[in-house]
Formats: structure tokens, sequence, C-alpha cells
RNA sequence: GGGAUCUUAGCUCAGCUGGGAGAGCAUCUGCCUUACAAGCAGAGGGUCAUAGGUUCGAGCCCUAUAGGUCCCACCA
């Protein structure tokens, strides 16, 4: 009974029905199952605003690879799928909807606010969910999370109230980063910076007693506005007598000091700096080391404050051109210079961001950044690649307090209350609170919190966590995350910290980065660039196994990579490859299916490719395990096309096509076993097309998902038949080339003689005549000890021990063979001058493990030899 | 200013703890050989950025130089 399968694999028809078999089997599923050990994932959930982009189906395919493996090996996989609010994002998108519809956040209050939001996340949120199924993902769907949902809710208030008790968490007037157009602060980590072309404004300001002035440079000369002082180096004796007075402010006409600070540089510009400490951290600094008093000049979208009513209302940029305008006819700018300088964006809107003095929550990270680095430094957390942890070492070592409110409504609600009446604060978990000192019904914070403050619990707060859950203590640690190195910062690192300050143990044992997929030049994926590739679209043209082997190989980890569809139509050809051979075999199945054999029946060929396969599994078993899953799929890619599929089918057709049972049923029995065990290796990296095959070749398998991983087994090591098979290998390239050379089309059959004086070589290729003739496109093989009988013109190839001849008819071209046998003597030439080399080094063979001399000693025998055969080869054509 | 990383075949990239330079694509030459032309068989193509050093031995380790990319950083 041969079964059919179409000539092209044809993703599209079977990916969504195997999908939904696996969901609706549950096979994602994982529980707590104390005789097996655990492997966990937790997804770095994709904001529910977003679409699938190479950058997902990357770090997807990852996750899904590793998992895929563990759960094959026996171990209790969990792949923790979820989804984050977005906080900013998401209430940027639904502001704009609504300024579309023309209403405002304000005017529907914050209450409907919400409502639109959850209905957002309702619409939308399910969008990317569905897109990462394409991919394949095995996550557990059970298990899905939502960053914003109640459990995390309460993860969220729990460590928000402990850090508060512990004194790690604090509110004060700090100056922030203010996106003067999202309209709230972000974090350190949310400012880009980039390089960007301004001017140097040199101004004069007079001192007070009129004595001189002194001049200064800006880069923004609109904060002028907000200067309490102008600074100087301690040290800068130009300056020595003049700290202490005080200078008149051009246009303000407020009388500033001058004070000694040693943040001033005195070799830069003039040495003399202004100071707005509202407008910019280090001036902030400065103020708060001389008590300067602090004056903002702007609103909230960086407009100038009704305080100065000749700017009042104008943006940052409009006043900046009115008050370079006023100092000129004041007479106090000098010149105006050209200077490019860093200047912070906001990294989602690319506004420009206002350093502002404001009320905010922060958290103390100092205390809590020491047992990171800790955990990195004592390896409780690897990176791969580790060099990664340099970066992290520095950033951590550098780390700043982190601002976490936000004045943002779509995200959780900072847990603290203020009494209007007396002022006091309480932070609780509870939903409502009562002034502990006058009773009074108290207000809670009306901000929320950073997106990344409930994403950095994620590992534990997704397993349950504050609850002593099974599940915490079952999966927690998490075996390995998954990411890209643009997201160390963000995530990875308050993920490590969190982890360790309240689950108490790192929240992952290795964290696995991965590079950005870029465009075919190396550009970025970009949505103003218009250059992204939407991997739904490749999917549905060369199927989900065709991306994913795409994304996977060509590439190291931590580096970025180029999309080329060209790649991907190599990998959608190897699916069709698997594809095809496991076709011919389900073609030559007879009926009632392949039986087991007796291994004597097994042939050298047979054994061969068993020990190949054998080998495979160890390698890629090894390969994955160190996290080379790139290089594990290479191995998969180079064996089943080259071993499996040119060698060892070829080998075995005449014996399907035979009328020898025996032989015919352990080939057909090793088809089928090494098909079986490449397909489950391969199955990680291409599920669909080695599920459809793996059913299909056994009626009763219910998915290869959960069949058993192949392990190495050390009595499938077959050395004597690799060495055999390669021998006849080297044989049959050996004839090819021979023939190649000459044009000799395979349709074309000639004798081949093997002559050799060696026992053990005449037996392997009386062994393997029937697929060595095949092979070599022979008539008949004739294995002898001498050259009798032997045309006079026959063209020969050399092999080692060995000499293969080939009486052609027709007239052969002497001088082309005679030159063929030269390149061969060349090339023999060269490698034995090396081996020589090495081995007449005393030092080499003093100081060289035995084994590499040894193992020289055995080439340079072997090179000796075939160079005496090629040479009576040469001197018998030219004689 | 600090740090990371890269420089290997025409292109894009692998190359694990140092021991005879690899893949895919492209190019050239033959093949419709009854699984696959999304295929088969062959071929060409690289002083592994440069200069030193360590070593019996370096694409791989060390130092310097050049160029590229990225990250961090308060020089107004």
């Amino acid at each position: 009974m041969s079964k059919e399968l179409e000539k092209n694999y044809n993703p599209a028809d079977i990916e969504k029905r195997l999908y939904d078999k696996w969901e609706a089997n549950k096979y994602f599923h994982a529980e707590v199952n104390r005789d097996k050990k655990p492997f966990t994932i937790v997804m770095p959930p994709p904001n529910i605003t977003g679409q699938l982009h190479m950058g997902h189906a990357l770090d997807n395919t990852i996750q899904d690879i590793l998992t895929r493996t563990k759960r094959m090996q026996g171990y209790e996989a969990l792949w923790l799928p979820g989804t984050d609010h977005a906080s900013i994002a998401t209430e940027a998108k639904i502001v704009e909807k609504m300024r579309e519809e023309g209403i405002t956040k304000e005017e529907i209050g914050r209450e409907k606010f919400l409502e639109r939001a959850w209905e957002w996340k309702k619409q939308y949120g399910g969008r990317i969910v569905a897109q990462l199924k394409k991919i394949g993902s095995s996550c557990d769907w059970d298990r899905e999370r939502f960053t914003m949902d109640e459990g995390c809710n309460k993860a969220v208030k729990e460590v928000f109230v402990n850090l508060y008790n512990k004194g790690l968490i604090y509110r004060g007037e700090r100056i922030i980063n203010w996106c003067p157009h999202c309209l709230t602060s972000i974090s350190d980590a949310e400012v880009n910076y980039e390089d960007q072309a301004g001017h140097f404004w040199h101004l004069r300001y007079k001192l007070s007693d009129g004595s001189g002035y002194i001049n200064l440079a800006t880069t923004r000369p609109e904060t002028l506005l907000g200067d309490t002082a102008v600074a100087v180096n301690p040290n800068d004796e130009r300056y020595k007598n003049l700290v202490g007075k005080t200078v008149i402010l051009p246009i303000v006409h407020r009388e500033i000091p001058i004070v000694a600070d040693d943040y001033v540089e005195m070799d830069f510009g003039t040495g003399v700096v202004k100071i707005t400490p509202a407008h910019d951290p280090n001036d902030f600094e400065v103020g708060l080391r001389h008590n300067l008093p602090i004056i903002n000049v702007m609103t909230d979208d960086a407009k100038i404050t009704d305080d100065y009513p000749q700017y009042a209302g104008m943006d940052r940029y409009e006043a900046r051109k009115a008050i370079v305008k006023d100092l000129e006819e004041e007479g106090a700018l000098v010149k105006i210079e050209d200077y490019s300088h860093n200047v912070g964006t906001c990294y989602r809107c690319k506004t420009t961001v206002e350093p502002r003095v404001s009320m905010q929550w922060f958290v103390k990270m100092e205390d809590l950044a020491k047992p990171a680095i800790e955990a990195v430094k004592n390896g409780d957390t690897k990176f791969i690649p580790p060099h990664f942890d340099k970066t992290y070492y520095h950033w951590l070592e550098n780390i700043r307090d982190w601002c976490i409110s936000r004045q943002l409504w779509w995200g959780h609600r900072i847990p603290a209350f203020y009494c209007d009446d007396c002022g006091e604060m309480v932070v609780t978990k509870d939903e409502k609170c009562v002034c502990p000192k006058c009773g009074k019904e108290m207000r809670q914070d009306p901000d929320t919190l950073d997106t990344w403050f409930s994403s950095a619990l994620w590992p534990f707060s997704t397993l349950g966590w504050p609850e002593k859950t099974e599940e915490l203590d079952y999966f927690y640690p998490t075996s390995v995350l998954v990411t890209g190195y643009d997201i160390i910062f963000f995530w990875v690192i308050r993920m490590m910290f969190s982890g360790i300050e309240h689950a108490g143990n790192v929240p992952f044992k290795n964290v696995l980065i991965h590079g950005l997929v870029r465009d075919s030049q190396g550009r970025k994926m970009s949505k103003s660039l218009g250059n992204g590739i939407d991997p739904l679209e490749v999917i549905e043209k060369y199927g989900a196994d065709a991306l994913r082997f795409t994304l996977i190989t060509g590439n190291a980890p931590g580096n970025d990579m180029r999309f080329y569809y060209e790649r991907v139509e190599a990998s959608r050809n190897f699916a069709n490859k698997v594809w095809n051979a496991s076709r011919f075999i389900m073609m030559n199945m007879p009926d009632g299916g392949i039986k087991e054999v007796d291994p004597e029946a097994l042939t050298a060929a047979d054994r061969w490719i068993l020990s190949k396969v054998n080998t495979l599994a160890g390698d890629v078993t090894e390969n994955i395990e160190k996290f080379e899953l790139g290089v594990a799929a290479d191995k998969l890619y180079s064996f089943v096309w080259e071993e499996f599929c040119d060698w060892y089918i070829e080998m075995v057709k005449p014996r399907l096509y035979s009328d020898d049972n025996t032989t015919k049923e352990a080939a057909l029995y090793t088809l089928k076993t090494v098909l079986e065990t490449s397909l489950k290796l391969l199955h990680p990296y291409m599920p669909f097309v080695t599920e459809e095959i793996y059913c299909t070749l056994n009626e009763s398998a219910e998915t290869i998902m959960t069949e058993q991983w192949p392990e190495y087994v050390e009595e499938f090591n077959f050395a004597a038949e690799e060495e055999a098979v390669e021998m006849i290998k080297e044989a049959v390239r050996n004839i090819r080339n021979v023939r190649a050379g000459m044009n000799v089309p395979p349709s074309k059959k000639a004798m081949v003689y093997i002559v050799t004086e060696s026992d053990k070589v005449a037996k392997v290729f009386e062994d393997s005549k029937v697929f060595f003739a095949t092979l070599s496109y022979a008539s008949e093989v004739i294995i002898q000890n001498d050259k009798t009988g032997i045309d006079e013109d026959a063209v020969s190839a050399v092999i080692e021990n060995a000499n293969i001849y080939m009486p052609f008819a027709e007239l052969v071209d002497i001088d082309k063979e005679i030159e063929r046998l030269k390149k061969e003597e060349e090339r023999l030439n060269k490698e034995l001058a090396r081996v020589n080399g090495m081995l007449s080094n005393e030092k080499f063979v003093s100081k060289a493990p035995a084994a590499k001399i040894e193992e020289e000693k055995e080439k340079q025998a072997k090179y000796t030899q075939m160079m005496k055969q090629v040479k009576e080869q040469i001197a018998h054509l030219t004689k």
C-alpha cells in the first residue's frame, strides 16, 4: 500500500489544521509534575497594540525550538505566553483615535477612558496572539497572562508596598525627563540621545556692581528665564575674585549669584556656565549644592509659563527665537556659533525631552543593583553570548534611581493615598483608604506606574506570586529568557533585581540574546522607511517552517542578521526536500507497513547511515543544549540533504527494486528509522512539515511533538561501516569527477575495475557492489588484484590502496587525462609537504599530543601510498 | 570620552575549548537518472583587515593600527 503525498510540499494546506489539532489536544499545556524536571520560558510579552514583526518571529522561533526540544526530551516544558499593556504606546493610540473623533481624555474622564482602553485591549490584544500561533509557537495558552490582569496587579501592589516599607521607593521633587508630547515623565532608559545640529549662543552677563561683565555660552538660551546662578570652577584663577558677586540676568533683570562648583570645566568655552536648576539635570545638582532657587519656566507641553508675559504661550523654539532677538537688542548677545550636541528624545514619539523638576515616585536603585550584579558574577544567571554581561554590569554599576510614576491613566495606579486635609500619605494594597489622622477618605495618587514596573515581575507574577503557589515552587526560576540586546536595559536588568528581591532567586538561569532582523541592505526595518517585511506574508507564501529555518540559520547568537528572500527560498526548498524524501519512502512502502528486521540483514550502507544519524542526534542535542541553534540546524540540513538524500537513498534504490525481500526490508527499515529520527530532530525547527509527514508515515501516531527525543547510543556507533562507506563514496566521487571532466553523460555506462592488493578493500567493494555500480554509472564492477585484462587506454583514478580503471570504447584525450592526474599529484604533494614538515619538526614531535602525531603519521602513510599510485599512472600514460 | 562588536569566496554569513579554510546564494559545465528542475552530478573562486607577539602549530589567544556598526556618557 503506497501512500500518496503531493509532489510539492504545500504548507498553506496543513499549517492551520495541525496547529488547531495541537491546541485542541492540549499538547502545549504544562502542569506541575514532580516526576519530571521542569523547563520554563516566559515569553517577553508583546504590546497589545503591536503587530507581529520579524523581531517577534525570531524571538518566538528560538523559544519554540527550545521548548519543543525540551518537551520531547521529557521535561515538563512550560512556555508561558502573554501580552503587555504598554501604557504609553496604548494610551497614545487611544488618545489619537479619540482626537479623530474630536474628544479628549479630560472631557470623558478617567473612568470612561479606561473603559475605552479595556475595550481596545479586547479588540486588539488578541491580534498579536493569533499571529504568534501562525509561526507555530507551542505556548501554554491556558496560562496566557496580561501585565494588567488581576494577578499582575496584585503582584505590583505587593512589590510597591514592600519596597516602600523598606525605604526603597520614595516620592520626591527631582529632575526628570519629561515628554511634552506624551505629557508624562519617562525614565532615563526611555530617553534616546541623538546628535543634533544646533547653535552656541555666546552671552554677556553684567556684574551687578557695574565693574564689568562675564561671557558665557549656551545651547538653550530660552532657559535663561529660569537661571538662578552663574557657575565657575573654584580653581579658575580668572574668576576667583568674582565668586560671591552677582550678575544681572539679561531680559529678566534678576540678580543672581556667581557660584564656584567643580562641575564646571575650566577649559571648555569661557569656563562660565549659566545655571538653570529646573531645566537641566546637572544644573539641578549644582542648584542643590548651592541652595539655589528652582524656577520652572515651562508648562506641561513645553510652552513658556504666564510668569513671563512677553513669551507666555510660546513653545520652546518660538521662545528661543524671541529671546535671542531680545538679547541682541539688549546688547547681551556676543555671537552665534554652529554647534552640534546631544539631545535627548522620547523613545516613543521622538520629541525632544524637557528636563524638568517635578514630584515623582522613584525606586532607589543602589541596594537593588548590587545583588543583581553579583548573581551574574557568580554564574547564577549566564548571558549567551557571554560578553553581554559587560553591558549589564556597566549599566547596573552606573544606575540612577528609577522614575516609576507616569502621568497616564492606562496602567497600574500607584497605591498611594493622600489626605487633602492634613497632607497625610498612606501607601497600601487596599483599594480605598481613610486618613489615619483625620478619618477622612483619602485621594489616590492619580499617576500610574511605568509599564516596565509590571514587566519586571513577569517571571514570577505569572506563576502566582505573591501567593506561594505550586507553580512558582516548581517552574521558578525559569530556565532561559530569550530576548534582543536592545531590551537588556529596559527589562532584563529590572527582572533580575526584582526576582532576587521579591521571589528570592534569579528569574532565569540563562539569558539568550539575539540581534535584530535587518533588511537585505542591513538597515533596521522600520515603519518610516517602509522596509519592513511582514512575517505573515512570508508564512503565507513559503510556510512557517521556512521562515523559522531562515531566522535560525546563518547567524550566531547576539548578532544582527539580514533578511533575504533567497534564504527563505533555500529553507522552503529544504522543507520540500524532506517532503520528497518521505514521499519516496512512502511510495515504496509495502502493504502492512515496514517491519522490524534482523540486525544481521542490515548492510554496510544501512549501518553507515544509522551510525551517522546516531552521531547527528548526539551533536544536535549537544548544540541545542549550548544554545547553538544555528549550528544544529546546519548539521540537520546537511545530514538530511547530503548524507540521507543524495547518498543513502541513491544507494538503496537498487535494493528496493530488487526481488530479494530480505535486503529490501532491511533497506526500508533503515529508511524509515533514519527518516523518523531526522524528523524528530528537525521537529523543533520545522514543526509543521515534520508533523504532517510523521503522522502520514505512522498511522497510529497521534503527533510527533510528544515523541521521545532521539539520543546518541553507543550500540549504534558503527565505525567500521562508516569507514567502508566513506571509501566507496570517495571512489564514486572520483569516477564522477573523471566522467564529468570528459563530458560522459550518466546514460553512458562503462566497466569499472577496482584494482587492489588489499583484501579488506576488495571486500568492501564486493559487499557494496550493488549500489557502487549504480552510483558510478558502471555497466559492471570487476574487482581484482592486478591489471590483467584491463585496456591499456583505460582512464584511471586513485583512492587509498586502490586504483580505479574505466575503459571507454571511444578515444580518450590522453593529455587531458595526464593533466588531471598531475593536478592530483600536485594536491598530494602539498599535503605531503605539510605533513612531512610537521613530522620532521623535532619540537612538534616532542611537544604535540601523541594522538595528533599518530594522526599525522597515518596521513603521511596514506598520502605516500597514493602518491606512488598516481606517479605510476602518469608514467604509464606518458610512456 | 568610555565600552562592546565586526573586518573570512562575487554577495550574506558560519567557523565550538588553537591542529589539514566551510555553507547558502551567485557564476561556469553537464544531466528531464521512474522522490524532488523548489532537482541531480561536477567545477571555479579566499596570503581569514594590517603589523607585531605567544605557541611545535594562530582565522581562533595577546598587543597595536586602520575602517565599519552599536551601546553608554552631564562637557554648558
